[in-house]
DNA sequence: GGATCATGCAGAAACCTTTCTTCTCAGGGT
DNA sequence: ACCCTGAGAAGAAAGGTTTCTGCATGATCC
């Protein structure tokens, strides 16, 4: 109330009208400030008539505690952050892109309908911005071998749950992840059942465990059901070499009569050589790709998915991680693996064989 | 170090250690805590070499500021929220998923890029989750008529800039759109322009700005070319309710022979539905709708869409409230429009005319 | 040679809550 | 009459930073 006392009404969305603190509440109502926090808390031993006056004359000054306060005295933000793996500057990688998505909206959910809010994080970026948010905890998805900031938090002390089997021994304090290899088994013996003579396999360079498990459980169906492996690698963070590593694996002299591709866009990808190639889906080819994306139900034929399940993940790693935070379920790290589901159409059913799928284990509870 | 003092490592990952302090610091480096927080801030009068040693002794105690004291002190807190409208328990509706997942995406970048962290929150929730988390100012996307967080948040005097124009007399300081009436007039035109005699809409029951914007810019279109409108609206958060509205769309006795889709899925929608009638796509019914999904880009045939460029919007909206944030910039309210792109493909080319696209202004500057 | 000045650093307030401890007073038991 | 108990409420510390103010010390200037 300096020079600007003198035209009050002026700007209403000023510079930032102070805001009323607890103190003037107490003023307002007459009491002291360990009675207001006690009266908002619900705590302390304070008759009804005392709380309903202090909740009132809070409302009538519009009284909003001080998040960093509370956070300071509490040493509890409600504040938990999902850390995202970066490629170049982007947060996430476009061949995740439908899968991060939908696990994230499902995080959200699972996290606000406890009480707390996600902060977006990007992984081993400049860590100022780690250091200026006061986390309870994290979600990491597919932590990197030895990822500098998931050790550093590990080793504050910070809970964190990952997303994904953790490379090397990081010491997360839990983890949920599909069962990867069940999944390409699954896949595998579907082509095959379906017809399907050699059977390759669109995979990545990169060595995080979801490629790897993929990948380790073809080549042992291979040399299992004594066929030899045909896949062709290609680095996933790429948007375009997906569709050359596609044509590459069908140019190939030993061309497969059915592919698997491990990445969302892979399907397309196939698709689109297929088509180069004269080659008619499922008739002389058959496909499946691992996707989350609802637009494989309109392509030109339909392409079998499987899905990740992105909702059940998210959910599951939000929960597992607000229990570490408060301090509720076990001591000792969790691993939680869930099923995965495919999601059978056109594309893998050479003859009109039976439309249901095969959901690996359990009972389909939800419809996430 | 009271009872726990005599097992000292036992569990590395306990409780939560203690961290060090600014005064441990102090302490450690025998100066005090000011000279601390100035060498590490590159404030105050110091020379180099104290401040080399502070910074030294700061990073062997593993030293990290407390982020929450810090918000106490400086009344910044280094968080953005992005507020997204709920339906039902869900953050963001499905038939803009694609576009918001794009949007966040670019907004999250932009933000770190300039040392913020994006917190998601949901709208008209339940604000304890509000009240908690310290927030230097909000993005929301599509605010509602009069949405009483929005409202709060303004009153309180935090900055609010809005993806979609604010309904009302809602007071952000700055908003973003896309000029939909100028793309909504390019793709009828471009369809007229490609053969289209009779053009239909498939719009929404919901009065957000961009489905009413979009309708009267149609109708308006209707009444200058002088032909009779031929919409069907649908409550576009439902699901399913979109291809039952493509369905009636087709089987009306003045059927289209062309049609744009407001909404994400449409595209898919129509295709099925035209399909069932058994109409050629484009030659008996040519096909737009408004999607960021790059599936479209794989349907059998691939749908022309218009992109609302949500990475570009994502980016301005975080960058035009940083700049009210930190005080820079302009201190009327900023209105920014920006360009949509139309995406030609098959769908909406009757004959093999040329295949170029009409970005409606200005120089295509990021890819984004 | 004393006033002035810049330099290097320290003290302490302030930010706003939560919570531990203490105080007062009324009433009931013996 | 006394002690004890419990309710109701207040005092004050603590949480960790930033930053304003101020105190020395040595160098500079007339």
């Amino acid at each position: 109330m300096t020079a600007a006392g003198n035209h009050q009404a002026s700007r209403p969305v000023g510079r930032r009208l102070e805001r009323a603190g607890i103190r003037d509440v107490a003023a307002a109502a007459g009491v002291s400030i360990t009675t207001v926090s006690d009266a908002l808390n619900g705590k302390g031993r304070l008759p009804d008539a005392t709380r309903r006056h202090v909740r009132e004359v809070a409302d009538r000054l519009g009284y909003r505690p001080s998040a960093a306060a509370r956070t300071l005295r509490t040493g509890r933000s409600g504040l938990i952050g999902l850390t995202v793996t970066t490629y170049g500057e982007e947060p996430f990688t476009f061949t995740e892109f439908a899968y991060f998505a939908e696990m994230a909206r499902a995080a959200t959910s699972a996290a606000l309908a406890r009480g707390y809010a996600l902060v977006i994080l990007p992984a081993s970026s400049r860590h100022d911005v780690w250091g200026n948010v006061a986390l309870d905890g994290t979600v990491v998805v597919d932590p990197s071998d030895q990822d500098p900031v998931v050790t550093e938090l590990v080793r504050q002390g910070v809970p964190v749950v990952s997303d994904g089997r953790p490379a090397g021994s990081l010491p997360v304090h839990a983890w949920v992840d599909n069962d990867h290899e069940e999944a390409v088994l699954g896949i595998l013996d579907h082509l095959a059942a379906a017809g399907a003579r050699r059977i390759g396999l669109l995979t990545g360079t990169s060595t995080d465990t979801y490629t790897r498990l993929s990948t380790t459980a073809y080549l042992e169906w291979c040399e299992r059901v004594g066929q030899e492996p045909v896949y062709e690698a290609y680095p996933a963070h790429d948007p375009c070499a997906g569709s050359v590593a596609a044509d590459r694996l069908l140019a190939r002299p030993d061309r497969p009569d059915a592919v698997y591709g491990l990445f969302d866009p892979n399907g397309t990808d196939l698709l689109a050589a297929a088509r180069r190639y004269g080659l008619r889906v499922p008739d002389d080819l058959m496909l499946v790709c691992c996707s989350e994306s609802t637009g494989y139900a309109a392509t030109e034929p339909p392409i079998t998915t499987l899905s990740l399940k992105p909702r059940r993940i998210g959910t599951a790693v939000v929960q597992l991680l607000i229990d570490a935070i408060e301090g509720v379920g076990p001591a000792q790290p969790v691993q939680q693996v869930m099923p995965t589901e495919l999601i059978v159409r056109t594309s893998s059913q050479r003859r009109l064989h039976r439309t249901t799928v095969s959901p690996p284990r359990g009972p389909a509870r939800e419809e996430g």
